[in-house]
DNA sequence: GACTGGCACTCGCTACAGTCGAGTGCCAGG
DNA sequence: CCTGGCACTCGACTGTAGCGAGTGCCAGTC
């Protein structure tokens, strides 16, 4: 069943009046604050099409309209303009990623923003390993029988494991294997070690065979085949605003979710085309976060992918605002990693 | 003036049953559940005077008491043991350490472990730069003008910083650098380095003396300088049992809190000698957890104290039970790293 | 056929009165 | 110094009533 301007036009006022006030509301209340040339009644009766097709209905009997998860599905794709950010946004977000140190540095400096932009819970991914490529692979001494492996991505990151050798290995041997190691991997995606990686143990001298092969098992466990995902997280007070009554009182399975890194990976850390993502309410597949949405992007330098950010809050939330700053910021830290 | 014993096993039992209860406890629920051989209207008696004390209020005319913080002060001063953990507690904590792979992996688990015994929210300092020591410096050429600096420290600390060159450096030069910055620089305290640094400076070859300056300048403004301290947080969905009972009402000052470093390292990252802490209520210095109390303690290899991790709750919590659970992850922490 | 004004109806919210009961403070007596 | 008894307080809960925002429906108008 199609629905003419008029009732769109309804659903939009709807959403968006519910959006600023939290409050259902009403016919009489929505043609005074919005320009739709009719009657209460009118309107009436469109709300009452509306709440049939399952985008809008009543919290109670007496009560006004409120928008339904389907409702904002139907207001995001279809009746919403992302909104341009304002050269006061755009100044904040030059300003705060300026001076970056460090990519953790980045990342926290990028999550606060997000933060404090959206006023949402907000969820940065680190650059991805399994999109990574190695940059060098540095083995420091702890003792004779200790190394540390230390891998610098491309993308910036930096991860280290401790190495327990069988036996002890002169310092000579670790300045071969550090060479070895890194003419056959410096340069390749990691996701391409392995085999790489498996031709290295079986080249390498018989005398540093089995340093190598303790080393390689480190390397690919803990490293490739769990690519470590880091996640920074930031603005979890925001949740508390708009007191209790999104998320319908507990803030518990909230919480719960965003301390599961896995859940927020598969959240805000998806492959996808670099379009943003919107999940709103039971669109998502955690109960935990049936009554929040979650608007997401990918970010990288140039237009490749190395991770992805978002911010998370209730489904009462200000979508165009929201998608609008998480592409900005998106880019700029694309822009900001490509510098580097 | 005194408290006979009496008065404080009253206390005692007020503070127990109003941590497990939840609820006010009045004068005859106490009779019932604790042997106190004396009637209600004297334990009543024992009440007035502990409520003119300080140590007990009444929320009601009509209600039954509960503790002030100035009464579980006293409960955990004078009138508590800590208990000694369950052996399944011990199970645990082991089987949750074992196996870490990684400083993260250590402070991660410690963390989650920490949160998970408790029930409250966990957090465990990261090994303070300032009280560690330089294992190795690594220099590792990004361009001809970038070098990425990676700091291993003897806690097993591993930071990186991005180095822009004033001019290309060639490779050779590179070497030179890292074995003279490591020649100076290993085995010295973070705080030591200072003046090693300016030596340094000093010292090397006129062809060097740019390249070193500058990252003479990296190391002491963004590794000694301003000391990054970081910090793993877990748990605090946990701060919604209790159904916003306790934190009057409103879990937003106590999560804004928890969000500022700055707060949390001033929590559980104190100097002091090695015994455990305990912040109750209005003792804390931020106003934003004044509802709420904070058990640290520092850990660390043998004797030495190299960071903090605590528990922070709501005030009505089970001091014993935390501090020793604190104390015991404190102490298999510190196990853990003295192997390493 | 679409829109509008009018009207009866629903139902959550608030205020108010009344009851109940847990808990207290006090006092006289052992 | 302790105890049993007693009057009192006051929050929690219940039931009732009135209010008002908001609705659905219908007859009338353009």
């Amino acid at each position: 069943m199609g629905l003419d301007d008029r009732k769109l036009a309804v659903l939009r006022a709807i959403v968006e009046d519910y959006v600023s006030t939290q409050e259902p509301v009403g016919s009489k209340a929505l043609v005074e604050r919005h320009q739709l040339g009719v009657s209460p009644a009118t309107v009436r009766n469109d709300m009452a099409v509306l709440e049939e097709e399952g985008y809008i209905r009543q919290p109670h009997t007496s009560a006004g309209r409120v928008p339904t998860d389907r409702g904002y599905r139907l207001f995001v794709d279809r009746l919403s303009r992302v909104k341009p950010l304002s050269p006061a946004e755009r100044r904040a977000i030059e300003r705060f990623l300026v001076g970056a140190v460090d990519l953790d540095d980045v990342v926290h400096r990028t999550v606060r923003l997000l933060a404090q932009l959206t006023r949402q819970v907000a969820v940065v991914q680190y650059p991805s390993l399994a999109r990574s490529s190695v940059r060098h692979l540095e083995l420091v001494p702890i003792s004779t029988t200790r190394l540390m492996l230390v891998m610098i991505a491309d993308t910036g990151r930096v991860e280290q494991r401790l190495v327990e050798l069988p036996g002890p290995v002169p310092a000579d041997d670790v300045t071969d294997l550090r060479r070895l190691v890194n003419e056959k991997l410096a340069g390749a995606r990691l996701s391409d070690t392995p085999p790489l990686v498996q031709a290295l143990v079986e080249e390498v001298p018989a005398e540093l065979r089995p340093a190598m092969t303790t080393l390689s098992t480190v390397l690919l466990e803990t490293l490739v085949e769990r690519h470590e995902e880091r996640i920074a997280l930031a603005g979890t007070a925001n949740l508390t605003r708009g007191g209790l009554l999104d998320f319908q009182g507990s803030l518990r399975p909230i919480l719960e979710a965003l301390e599961e890194e896995v859940v927020l990976l598969k959240l805000i850390g998806e492959t996808e085309p670099s379009t943003t993502r919107v999940l709103i309410g039971d669109e998502n597949e955690f109960d935990n976060l049936r009554a929040a949405s979650v608007v997401s992007t990918g970010y990288g330098p140039g237009s490749t992918i190395v991770g992805g950010l978002g911010v998370l809050g209730p489904t009462r939330m200000d979508y165009p605002g929201n998608i609008a700053t998480v592409r900005a910021v998106a880019r700029y830290v694309g822009e900001l990693l490509a510098q580097n």
